[in-house]
DNA sequence: GTAGGAGCTGGAGTGCACTCCAGGTCAACC
DNA sequence: GGTTGACCTGGAGTGCACTCCAGCTCCTAC
């Protein structure tokens, strides 16, 4: 099965300027061409836009996604490489959602302030 | 008790250039001068600076929170308005942190992919 | 055979959030 | 009274991650 840029677009969640974007810079391999000299994506294609994505979500930088994608080019003796990168950009994530975390508590504690002086003023107003 | 713009920087974890910057734009309100015309923090400005650096962490755009900033600024009319806007953003941050954690569930299951090929590669090799 | 639409290229432009700089002031210390 | 260091201003520059554009080529459908 193979996609257009607009189908891999559609799929990926992508644009297709990002796309040919992230090809420009070495994200992904220049995937192969029709006839026409247009681009088809394979659903291995897709598959490593669908891991770039979650990485990207996960606010990898985009440097840190290229040098990842340069060690799987050079294929299974980087795989410990790879697996070292993940593993600390997993501790990272982690550490990131605790920060969220911490400022829900925040924003909590906050939003309950603001009921209390809605109540103060709703009690000022009818006292 | 006051601070210079250098300890300002210090507490809140912002840059001393930031701290201009923020001015600048109207997300603090200028502080009080000292005689030689130089900034002098006082315990509130740390306080709405500890709280700004909260909403950034959250990843609230400059824009929203200079609205905040504005709302806060016209006094307790405006009290229900920025609860409502801290409220959907409690709402952002919590539908980040999910996606944050689904990412995380694709990292566990790469890492743990990565393990496995480590072992088929130790077997491969001492078969 | 031509009009329309998708895709192509190289390169310029955008928005965000800072960050840096030159040239100056001011207070304090030696 | 001169040097040092912190701070001042307005404005320019930076890095990131796209996003847009002009001008072109193809294929398809009428």
């Amino acid at each position: 099965m193979t996609y257009s840029i607009a189908q891999a677009a559609e799929r990926s969640g992508l644009s297709i300027d990002t796309l040919r974007y992230y090809e420009r810079i070495g994200l992904v391999d220049p995937p192969a061409r029709d006839s026409g000299g247009r681009r088809t994506y394979s659903d291995d294609d897709l598959g490593w836009l669908a891991f770039l994505t979650r990485l990207r979500t996960t606010g990898m930088p985009i440097r840190m996604m290229r040098e990842y994608a340069q060690l799987r080019h050079r294929g299974a003796a980087t795989a410990g490489r790879r697996k070292q990168m993940l593993f600390e950009h997993r501790a990272s994530v982690r550490a990131r959602i605790a920060e969220l975390q911490s400022c829900l508590e925040v924003l909590d504690y906050k939003i309950t302030h603001y009921e209390q002086i809605e109540h103060t003023f709703i009690e000022g107003i009818t006292a």
